[in-house]
RNA sequence: GGAUCUAUAGCUCAGUUGGUCAGAGCGUUCGGUUUACAUCCGAAAGGUCGUAGGUUCGAACCCUACUAGAUCCACCA
């Protein structure tokens, strides 16, 4: 054994054995119920299926904290369990798409440039560069993942199961067309869920306008020629007896009714709201509750639309330019009163950071009611238990009580479209984008294009297409089911990547949506999984969904326990971002001090989803450990060595020991016995900050300070049988330390191969301490 | 507007159901190199556990208020 432990020399080998001897893939074991039965221990299978990162994503802090999901699945694996640890890839629509456009952007193109098919590949191709990128990482972190089983989101069978619970939800009522207010972003040219929409704070001017014989205030000027109505409250004595009169848009002079709402703030601006339902998400309803007209004057690129309600010079102006240009407007003909300044909360878009439009377009939703009321239930019954309780239950309930009926179309290319199709002879009003042979960028509806371009043109050069509200629709492609004819388009909206994603342990596990009974060997044997282990920030997104979709699928609940761990943040406490530059990479950390030094240190003394504040000192602090725990084997090594014991036999066996122990042997031992203790109830119960610690502080301050010390004199005066203690001790200490520090253990463990027990067997898989 | 979390040694944090819990790592100071490890060993300094009350025989731990910081949800023009 060399002086010190290197990482390098050792932990890519190392993986490489534990891969190829198929230890990281479980063998089912049907037996279970009956050896049960029979009285036998029959193991529980033991199954995680990993938070899909995003297949594109370079490794970060975030997905070494897999390593919490790592020490559960190794634990389990010593004891013996059938456990199987799942992973995949996401093709993550948005971000995706997003990160590709930036690269086009660099050569001057958009997304506008391609046609969908030719933009899908492009991208498609972008992200497969990156995924063996992703998962060589996490080979590097040393996760015991069942790589046999990986599984990619966009992969076929992954989608069609996708496209199975669309049917289903549709067939069940559950999935509509609706033309709703939907939060859109024009830079993205996609529609989001309300959940991604961040509200920032910013500055914002508060315009007062003359609207005859009433006053209004505003912060969106360039809004008033969709006003249908100015609102105000039934108990504001200054407006009472204006309610049934008439204000009058300035500029366009047109008459809309002054109406009472209660939701109106008297006390904020002059106390009259002006109503504009197809821009404003407090306006629609208004205008939903009182009947009002809707009327849309901005388009999906964010341009004020041609519109008998637009003046001249704003029409085909972009939102802030109409603004300013509605103010010079305003100003000529002194309707503009005063301005001042407020701070407000505008809503933006979290990938791009532009303010996010209110928008009516017709999209594709999911009534979640229903299904939210069955994933409060499982929990409040305990089917599913979170953990920490206290804290995140109540954020579960929360957001799952208040729940919105959820928007799953997105206007972009990368995602599986959706499972939906328009016959355009029987809908001549669908609009469409397209590129024809010539390379134009041709706009219109179907009716008009018919009259210059065969259908194959328009469907080869296909960009998007927009359907209205009570468009027919089927949902199987080929022919027309009522006209018979061929002229079908696909929708080309896609999926929010959380659909997918929300079905994801699921459909990974080979559910079959349509008979349960049908269902792969596999989802019937590890699901419901055991543990979800995530962080908190997609409780929402992703756990609450998967939750819906479970239940709804399969009327189980997806996971026995959602474990909540935390964020990674810098050693002042603060969220690591590029822009702050406090970016500490995990595989420069793994290559500098190894992958072991870097999983203790995201967990030692963390406690349960507090965050973890990482440090280079801590990571090398705990190479330090590794290398220490090397040296104590070096030296117990050596010691066997010098007193010329070549194999297991050669020792004196531990049991012939057990009458004859000394002070310091019966101590060490006795201390062994509670960390075996300590150690196996706290992995079950989640104490990894706790349990690593006490791990640390028995080898390096017990075993190694005192023990190790008074055994130096026992062995110059000859004693071999503190041989077997300490080789003992050792054992143990590897197995308990192995699924925190994986790869300095099991070296070890080769390296005591002709001193041990059982010389054949790995680390990974021999017996957890304790049991049999 | 609603809600949650955090506040313990210079720094980052542990402290499991209230009774050897006042701790760890890093940092600092002092002393150590012949054979497990200088990625080491020994020793030391350093905190009235945010503030003020309360419950209790006893509180860092429970309750109340306050102060400071962080976060989530909802969004009123």
């Amino acid at each position: 054994m060399d002086k010190v432990y290197d990482h390098k020399k050792y932990e890519d080998g190392i993986y490489k054995m534990w891969e190829e001897s198929g230890a990281f893939t479980p063998i089912i074991d049907n037996r279970e119920k009956t050896l049960r039965a029979r009285g036998s221990t029959g193991r529980r299978p033991f199954s995680i299926i990993l938070p899909l990162p995003n297949a594109n994503d370079p490794m970060h802090m975030g997905h070494a904290l897999f390593t919490i999901e790592d020490i559960m699945i190794r634990f389990h694996m010593m004891l013996q369990d059938p456990t199987l640890w799942l992973p995949g890839g996401d093709h993550a629509g948005i971000e995706t798409q997003f990160v590709f456009e930036k690269h086009l952007a660099k050569i001057g193109k958009s997304r506008f440039d391609y046609d969908r098919e030719t933009l899908f590949k492009m991208i498609w191709e972008f992200a497969e560069k990156n995924k063996d990128l992703n998962k060589n990482q996490m080979k590097r972190l040393g996760f015991a993942m069942d790589w046999t089983r990986y599984h990619y989101s966009l992969e076929p069978k992954i989608v069609a199961k996708v496209f199975e619970t669309f049917n289903k939800l549709h067939d069940d009522g559950l999935v509509y067309r609706g033309k709703r207010l939907v939060n859109f972003c024009t830079k993205c040219g996609t529609a989001f869920s309300d959940l991604e929409v961040e509200y920032v704070e910013e500055k914002g001017v508060l315009y007062y306008l003359d609207y005859g014989i009433i006053k209004i205030a505003t912060t969106r000027p360039e809004t008033i020629f969709a006003d249908v109505a100015v609102a105000v409250n039934p108990k504001d004595k200054r407006y009472k007896k204006l309610i049934g009169k008439k204000a009058t848009i300035p500029l366009i002079d047109i008459e809309i009714p002054i109406i009472s709402e209660k939701g109106v703030d008297k006390d904020f601006g002059t106390g009259a709201l002006k109503i504009t339902p197809a821009h404003d998400a407090f306006d629609w309803e208004v205008g939903q509750k009182n009947n009002l007209e809707v009327i849309s004057i901005f388009d999906t690129r964010g341009n004020l639309i041609k519109h008998e309600r637009v003046p001249e010079d704003v029409q085909g102006l972009k939102i802030l330019p109409a603004r300013e240009k509605t103010i010079e407007l305003l100003k000529k003909s002194g309707l503009l009163l005063k301005q001042e300044e407020i701070t407000h909360n505008v809503g933006t878009c979290y990938r791009c950071n532009r303010v996010i439009e209110p928008m009516l377009l017709p999209q594709w939703f999911v009534s979640t009611k229903p299904l939210a009321k069955k994933a409060i239930e499982a929990v409040k019954k305990g089917d599913t238990k979170i953990f920490p309780k206290k804290r995140f239950e109540k954020l579960y309930f929360d957001w799952m009580e208040n729940i919105h009926d959820w928007n799953i179309s997105r206007q972009i290319v990368w995602g599986p479209r959706i499972p939906v199709w328009y016959c355009l002879d029987c809908n001549s009003n669908v609009v469409i984008n397209f590129i024809n042979v010539k390379g134009e960028k041709i706009f219109g509806d179907y009716e008009s294009l018919s009259q210059n371009y065969r259908f194959s043109e328009i469907e080869k050069g296909l960009q998007s297409l927009s359907a209205p509200e009570d468009v027919s629709y089927q949902l199987t492609s080929g022919a027309c089911t009522k006209c018979k004819g061929k002229n079908i388009l696909q929708e080309t909206d896609t999926f929010d990547t959380w659909f997918l994603s929300g079905q994801w342990p699921l459909t990974t596990l080979g559910v079959n949506v349509n008979d349960l009974k049908k269902s792969t060997p596999d989802f019937k044997y590890f699901y419901p999984t055991s543990v979800m282990d995530t962080l908190w920030d997609i409780l929402f997104f992703w756990v609450g969904r998967m939750m819906m979709f479970g239940l709804y699928l399969t009327g189980k609940v997806p996971f026995e326990v959602v474990h909540i761990h935390a964020r990674v943040v810098d050693k002042f406490g603060k969220k690591m971002s590029k822009s702050k530059g406090n970016v500490v990479n995990p595989i420069e950390m793994v290559d500098k001090y190894g992958a072991d030094a870097l999983r203790m240190a995201l967990v030692i003394g963390v406690a349960p989803a507090s965050d973890i504040a990482i440090s280079e000192d801590k990571i090398r602090a705990m190479r330090n450990f590794s290398n220490k725990l090397w040296n104590v084997a070096r030296f117990i090594n050596i010691s066997m060595n010098e007193a010329g014991i070549k194999k297991f036999t050669d020792l004196t066996p531990y049991d012939t020991l057990l009458n004859d122990l000394s002070v310091d042997d019966k101590s060490i031992l006795t201390k062994l016995e509670k960390l075996i203790a300590f150690t196996t109830s706290g992995i079950s119960s989640y104490k990894f900050g706790l349990v690593s610690e006490r791990l640390y502080q028995f080898v390096w301050h017990e075993f190694a300070d005192v023990y190790i010390e008074s055994a130096k004199d026992r062995l110059r005066s000859g004693d071999k049988n503190v041989l077997t203690i300490l080789l003992h001790v050792l054992i143990k200490v590897l197995q308990l330390l192995h699924p925190f520090m994986p790869f300095v253990t099991e070296c070890i463990w080769q390296e005591l191969k002709d001193k041990r027990k059982y010389p054949d067997e790995m680390l990974l898989q021999s017996s957890w301490p304790g049991e049999k």
